[in-house]
RNA sequence: GCCGGAGUGGCGGAAUGGCAGACGCGCUGGACUCAAAAUCCAGUGGGCUUCGGUCCAUGAGGGUUCAAGUCCCUCCUCCGGUACCA
């Protein structure tokens, strides 16, 4: 077997290194460790694509490096196993979600297996394991033990709330429910993404556009009892914590966008606990109120007096012509006058009956109804007409708000279309933006930052100083106060799913058998709390109860002290186990704790964590979540678990041509082709329906900016590359790569494609190419025509001369330094020149192809190792030495400087290495040609950058 | 609309403000072969060229600089995210 044949030599050193335990990991790192973290697979049916493949060769590349380095790694693979597809894949087969599961992971770890990656498989985990599931259910309980002090700005037990006096005089129930209010983990009745179509309840996430994301059926939205995680508490540090963190600034700037942070002020406007004939509060009693504030203060919560609103424009408050209340208001009925109750009933019925999809679709007709009742403005104690509209969302701020059409663009269209008026009160001075005349008219909205005007005392203020003075003002009169406001809400927890881990709450139930609304939680040392394993599964549930609620008896109903409990029948979101799984990882067969202190301390934070940016936003968010509790309650010992992330970016698949013809069968040019409404494509100009049509390359040819048909060159065409899916059959299966070039080629190619960020198509030519590579390197070092496999006769036991000496030191220098960017693209580049090189010599020194295979080794494993041990070695090459660089062999002795004269290249010369200033100009200006272009100019300056170049400006 | 990211040969891509296009694919020509594959050698951004060169060229336009793919301003296109968040 001469010829290089990864067929062989793949699954040898594979079954080498499972035998050896080369990488199992000590329990406690050495000296310097790294843990290196991939964001684990969901094992779906379909097996590795190549996308999967490509974080994972980068982590492999830099942990075999950093361990050659002497670095103790920690480098672990596992599997997020929960999900829909195995609970659907059930309902039409009758299969136990457990078992398709299983198979699914098998499958995965073959794949990966196959392609040499040096995770410790010891440290294996799914989170569909009791075994670790159990600590997720652990994890839960402590954040129901936990409520948020804000002024401590933690996470404390639950047992260690302060409960006020009123409270407590009303008796255990009162404390209960108070304690709940409080805690991290609690219910709620909330609306529920229902999919009739598919019988299950979706997250917000799987529904897009008011569809399902899977198959695009409609949802509806019903109230259900859900579990909450309370992570609005812990924005504010998931927001300040993402500064200590070496991610990229855009995914950042994503969670920063998500946790949506906005500084403004809550103001009350009085509405009268009385109802009047004309819905207007009586001017006396508001003076009371007033006067009243003035002396009580701000009341931490509003009472029935008065409609509180966010701004983050209280410098605006003169320009309130009306309110706006979300139809879901708890005030809606209250504020209804008799005469508006039939159009407000219609108006909040069918804005409960729009789903998402329709709130969007009409975001640009802004509708409403108005109450009848007015509110008075503390500012200036005019009253203003309280209207109910679906623009403003009863989960944001406090579901009112006060509307300034001349300064707010939604604001503005609603008064247009409403005929409210429109009072400018900030001068947005000579704007480029907006035309100020039309601004002071109310013809036109500006959001733009300016001077006060038709604002009382307030009038030249600039908006900066008015925002600060009046907050201060509304203070210290009662009527208002600083706020802070988050788009982020609290996490829906609970899904109405089999296959996901139960969660370990008793519901207590009285003699009749219904819930008394009391909970208790499963004890700790009862965990893990399985899944039923007898569940028949039904096709699809005709309502959106939890599938639990079917569950036999014996589970469904226990009884403990001598009272009878049903568990809770909802399950937890695959984002659950994923929250964690970086810890257990460390210690994955603890039996007495999540994680041993000692090894956790040891070993986090993950230093490295590389993944999709698809998960920039969720996932990293409620890991981060989940971290900060389990830190604040003592259980880790780092406040943030990712402290450097890479995300790799997406591979799409093969370039595609593609033209496009209509009807008739006639062409089509690219650039007059457009989006039809019904999702089709028609042609712009005459609106005619338009088919695709793909076009192999050899069809094709580049005119100018375009691609066009070569038979026909007036065609226009496109050419991009799309996302690879089953639907357009451009995925590119691992295995059937594997099977073609080898592991090391697909490992090889998925790095040598561009920057591991990058978004990059897929082309079977360039793995072509770098097996091409593979098998030079080979050749440089075997002798093919030989029967066995025997070193090239080129490779001999001699010194290298300087030349090779320092192709092979810059080749170190440069691959090294190109890991420790991670830029492994041209790291391969680097030792592809190496190899070029080196065909070239007869002699090639054994040393330096010994550099060579450890330089490639984290790259193509299996033809390093097989190649080490030709070499004459016995053992792994997985901890040997990094090869070191010499500074003084890198150095060259005579480089090629270019010579320019007014910054354009005119001559290239020949200089030692360190030639000085003087030198360099002596040697350009004894260039023959420089000479002659210099002859008769004057020389007004000489600009040489020693090594690099020079540069005569002249006259 | 808003927030990110990106536009460089036929393609993927490379370039601490200092020789644009490293490396690979593809293509062209040649060697080997009866032939093909594989392999090897040479060439390969475009225009003009007396073959010495020379001009143009990193999405478009402007600017800073001795020097700009790289820095600044304006704009265009594509990709991703997000969307009534007061």
């Amino acid at each position: 077997m001469p010829r290089y044949n990864p067929a062989v030599i793949e699954p040898k050193w594979q079954k080498y290194w499972e035998t050896h335990r080369t990488f199992a990991t000590p329990r406690l790192p050495a000296d310097s460790k790294l843990y290196v973290l991939d964001m684990f697979p969901y094992p779906s049916g379909d097996g590795l694509h190549v996308g999967h493949p490509e974080g994972y060769t980068a982590t492999d590349i830099v942990c075999r490096y950093r361990r050659m380095k002497g670095t103790s790694v920690m480098h672990p693979m596992g599997w997020d196993a929960f999900g829909l597809p195995a609970e659907q894949h059930a309902k039409k087969t009758g299969t136990p979600p457990r078992a398709t599961t299983e198979k699914n992971i098998a499958n995965f770890r073959r794949q990966l297996k196959m392609l040499g990656f040096s995770y410790d498989w010891d440290r294996e985990l799914a989170t569909t394991d009791p075994d670790y599931f159990r600590w997720t259910q652990f994890i839960f309980l402590v954040l129901y033990d936990t409520w948020f002090d804000p002024a401590a700005r933690k996470g404390r037990p639950i047992a260690e709330l302060p409960i006020p006096g009123e409270v407590s005089g009303e008796g255990p129930d009162a404390v209960r429910a108070y304690q709940d209010d409080h805690r991290l983990a609690y219910q709620l009745e909330a609306p529920v993404n229902w999919c009739p179509a598919l019988g299950t309840v979706l997250a917000n996430e799987e529904v897009v556009g008011g569809l399902s994301e899977r198959g695009n059926h409609p949802v509806v939205r019903i109230p259900l009892r859900q579990w909450m995680l309370r992570i609005t508490s812990y924005a504010d540090r998931l927001e300040q914590d993402l500064d200590s963190l070496d991610w990229p600034e855009s995914i950042k700037s994503l969670q920063r966008n998500w946790i949506g942070r906005s500084e403004g002020a809550e103001v009350d406007f009085f509405i009268d606990d009385e109802t009047s004939d004309d819905g207007r509060p009586s001017r006396e009693r508001f003076t009371d109120w007033a006067n009243e504030r003035d002396e009580t203060g701000f009341p931490r919560k509003a009472g029935p007096a008065v409609l509180r609103v966010y701004t983050t424009r209280p410098d605006t408050l003169f320009g309130a012509t009306y309110m706006v209340i979300a139809p879901e208001h708890p005030f809606v009925r209250r504020l209804t006058q008799p005469d508006q109750a039939e159009a407000v009933e219609d108006y909040c019925e069918q804005s409960a009956r729009k789903s998402d999809m329709d709130r969007t679709d009409l975001a640009k007709e802004k509708t409403g109804v108005f109450t009848g009742s007015y509110a008075i403005n503390p500012v200036n104690g005019e009253a203003i007409p309280i209207w109910i509209a679906d623009y403003v969302l009863i989960s944001y701020g406090t579901g009112a708000i006060m509307a300034v059409p001349a300064h707010d663009t939604r604001d503005f269209e609603f008064a247009r279309k409403f005929k409210i008026p429109i009072v400018a009160v900030v001068d947005p001075g000579r704007s480029e933006l907006v035309n100020r005349e039309d601004v002071l008219m109310g013809r036109q909205c500006s959001v733009e930052d300016g001077t006060a005007i038709n604002s009382g005392l307030y009038n030249g203020l600039t908006t900066a100083e008015f925002k600060a003075k009046i907050a201060a003002d509304l203070s210290k009169k009662g009527l208002g106060r600083k706020a802070v406001n988050y788009k982020l809400r609290d996490w829906l927890f609970s899904r109405q799913h089999f296959w996901g881990e139960p969660f370990p709450i008793l519901h207590e139930l009285d003699k009749s058998g219904k819930p008394t609304g009391r909970l208790r939680t499963v004890p700790v040392d009862q965990l893990p709390l399985d899944l039923p394993k007898e569940m028949k599964f039904d096709a699809a549930h005709d309502s959106p109860e939890p599938p639990l609620e079917k569950a036999p008896e014996d589970w469904l109903y226990v009884t403990l002290d001598r009272k009878r409990y049903k568990r809770e029948t909802n399950t937890m979101p695959q984002w659950a186990g994923s929250c964690w799984y970086y810890l257990r990882f460390l210690d994955p067969k603890n039996g007495a704790a999540l994680v041993d202190p000692a090894v956790e301390k040891a070993w986090m934070p993950v230093d490295l964590y590389v993944g999709g940016a698809e998960h920039a936003v969720l996932h990293l968010l409620y890991a981060r979540f989940w971290h900060k509790v389990l830190f604040d309650r003592g259980y880790v010992s780092t406040d943030e678990p990712f402290q450097k992330l890479v995300n790799q970016g997406m591979i799409l698949g093969e370039m595609e041509f593609t033209g496009y013809r209509d009807a008739a069968g006639r062409w089509v040019g690219a650039d007059r082709i457009g989006d039809a409404a019904d999702g089709g494509l028609i042609d712009k100009t005459s609106g005619q329906p338009i088919t695709p049509v793909k076009i192999e390359p050899d069809a094709v040819e580049k005119r100018g900016e375009a691609f066009v048909l070569a038979a026909e060159p007036s065609v226009r065409i496109d050419s991009r590359a799309y996302k690879m899916s089953k639907s357009r059959g451009n995925v590119v299966n691992p295995d059937q790569v594997v099977a073609d070039f080898g592991a090391d080629s697909l490992r090889l190619y998925e790095m040598f494609m561009g920057p591991l960020e990058a978004v990059k198509p897929w082309s079977m030519d360039g793995v072509s190419g770098v097996h091409g590579f593979l098998n030079r390197v080979w050749r440089m070092i075997v002798d093919e025509r030989a029967e066995e496999i025997v070193l090239n006769d080129a490779v001999q036991d001699i010194e290298p001369e300087d030349e090779p000496n320092r192709v092979l030191h810059k080749t170190i220098k440069a691959v090294t330094d190109d890991l420790e960017q991670m830029a492994f693209n041209t790291a391969i580049a680097r030792m592809m020149e190496f190899t070029n090189y080196f065909l070239k010599q007869d002699a090639r020194p054994r040393a330096a192809m010994e550099k060579l295979v450890l330089l490639l080794s984290p790259f193509a494993p299996h033809m390093a190792e097989e190649l080490w041990s030709l070499l004459g070695h016995d053992k792994t090459l997985a901890f040997e030495p990094w090869p070191e660089y010499d500074e003084a062999a890198v150095r060259d002795d005579v480089v090629e400087v270019p010579v320019q004269i007014q910054g354009k290249l005119r001559a290239k010369i020949l200089v030692p290495a360190d030639a000085d200033r003087d030198a360099l100009v002596a040697a350009a200006k004894a260039n023959d040609r420089i000479a002659e272009l210099l002859a008769g100019k004057k020389i007004v300056k000489e600009i040489v950058v020693p090594g690099r170049m020079v540069n005569f400006v002249v006259k």
